[in-house]
DNA sequence: GACTATGATTCTAG
DNA sequence: CTAGAATCATAGTC
């Protein structure tokens, strides 16, 4: 009985009653009164379902209209969830079946429940009858008086089952939702409806907004709702426009890294050809040199050597430095190597000619950089050039 | 399991 | 309301 009591309390406490305003209603009304002692005899009633409250003992709520037509789906075998994906999805049996499970599931329990109030009920009027007859002693009692501790017995257990009712139809509710929700977990579509969508917009990549009537007629087209379509328009435009963003981006990073290495090269080169001159200068001539170096004949150059090799024969060893298109002085052997094929003079000076003539002098990079030591190289490789020449 | 692709949602501005 | 942008959450891939 003292946890009965403890649980009346927090009951109280829970739903915030003033429990002042409650003895002062059932002071001034004799039957509210009678009511009142009856359900403190049987407190557990009190607890009989758990939205039942005592603010709805004395004031009764009609059932909402809304809350009958939730629960008609009790009786109602139609399906009431929302279309989600059209017959295409073969995940939604299961979903739609966990649904109707669930349902019966509720309306079980609430029956179970409603039984259970029933039999309270019988048993709650019973006993008031009992203490009223007892009241016999202090005051007369008559029809009247059994005619409404009935009444207000049963007001409260209807209030009762409206409560029960009204729980049952939330948890269809949050029932519902849940399973939309599963239902609407994010699937791609299918290949022809992005197919038809992709070529929609490609069509029209000048100006890729489908009137309203183009939208419904790619909705239908496609197998999918409207707002699909407006949802995929929205993430296209917006996506293949940062694609076109990025690979501008790209280009014009591949290109700036084109331009620096073309430049470097350039420099390499020029370096190299300093030293070509320098050490002619100082052997004399480039002409005395045998026709065919032999340690030339043998020299490997790994195919990919991105250093200068020291130029110390007067003849050049790295041959992208070459005019593009020109013919490179190589030869495969085969081994992911190549070797410096043996030149003749003839060639080695026409190479020389072609690379100095065509492309210092048409490559601006060079002839921007305006400091001392540049100046001093150009005036060396000019004077290269006029040996050779 | 990290990463990207993608459909949906949310927020903002006009 | 719409479009754009950011973000979320899941799919799909390696």
């Amino acid at each position: 009985m003292d946890d009965l009591m403890k649980r009346l309390q927090t009951t109280l406490a829970a739903e915030n009653i003033d429990r002042n305003a409650i003895a002062k209603s059932v002071e001034m009304n004799p039957y509210r009164r009678l009511l009142h002692e009856v359900l403190l005899e049987r407190k557990d009633l009190l607890l009989v379902g758990s939205r039942m409250n005592l603010v709805a003992l004395f004031d009764t709520e009609d059932a909402s209209s809304e809350i009958e037509e939730i629960l008609a789906q009790f009786e109602n075998p139609t399906f009431p969830l929302e279309e989600i994906n059209t017959e295409k999805d073969e995940e939604w049996q299961p979903l739609e079946r966990k649904y109707k499970d669930g349902v019966n599931q509720i309306k079980e329990e609430m029956l179970t429940k409603l039984g259970h109030l029933e039999k309270d009920l019988e048993t709650s009027l019973t006993h008031s009858e009992k203490v009223l007859k007892s009241h016999r002693d202090f005051r007369p009692i008559d029809e009247r008086d059994y005619c409404n501790i009935r009444q207000s017995i049963n007001k409260h257990f209807d209030q009762a089952k409206i409560n029960l009712r009204g729980e049952a139809a939330t948890k269809i509710l949050v029932l519902r939702r849940d399973i939309e929700q599963q239902g609407r977990k994010r699937r791609n579509f299918d290949k022809n409806t992005t197919d038809t969508l992709q070529n929609w917009f490609h069509d029209h990549r000048q100006n890729p907004y489908p009137s309203d009537q183009e939208k419904a007629e790619l909705a239908k087209q496609c197998n999918i709702k409207i707002s699909q379509v407006n949802n995929w328009f929205g993430n296209q435009r917006i996506r293949s426009k940062q694609q076109a963003l990025r690979m501008e981006e790209e280009e014009r990073r591949r290109l700036a890294q084109l331009a620096a290495d073309e430049a470097q090269a350039m420099q390499n080169a020029l370096a190299d050809a300093t030293v070509v001159a320098s050490q002619n200068l100082v052997n004399s001539s480039l002409l005395n040199l045998p026709l065919v170096n032999p340690a030339m004949q043998a020299m490997v150059i790994p195919a990919v050597q991105p250093t200068v090799i020291n130029n110390t024969n007067g003849f050049l060893q790295q041959p992208n430095y070459f005019p593009v298109g020109g013919q490179l002085p190589l030869t495969d052997n085969g081994n992911g190597q190549v070797a410096l094929k043996s030149i003749d003079v003839m060639t080695r000076r026409s190479l020389f000619q072609q690379f100095y003539t065509t492309d210092f002098e048409t490559f601006g990079l060079v002839q921007q950089q305006q400091d001392v030591e540049q100046q001093q190289q150009q005036q060396q490789q000019f004077t290269a050039m006029n040996y050779l020449g």
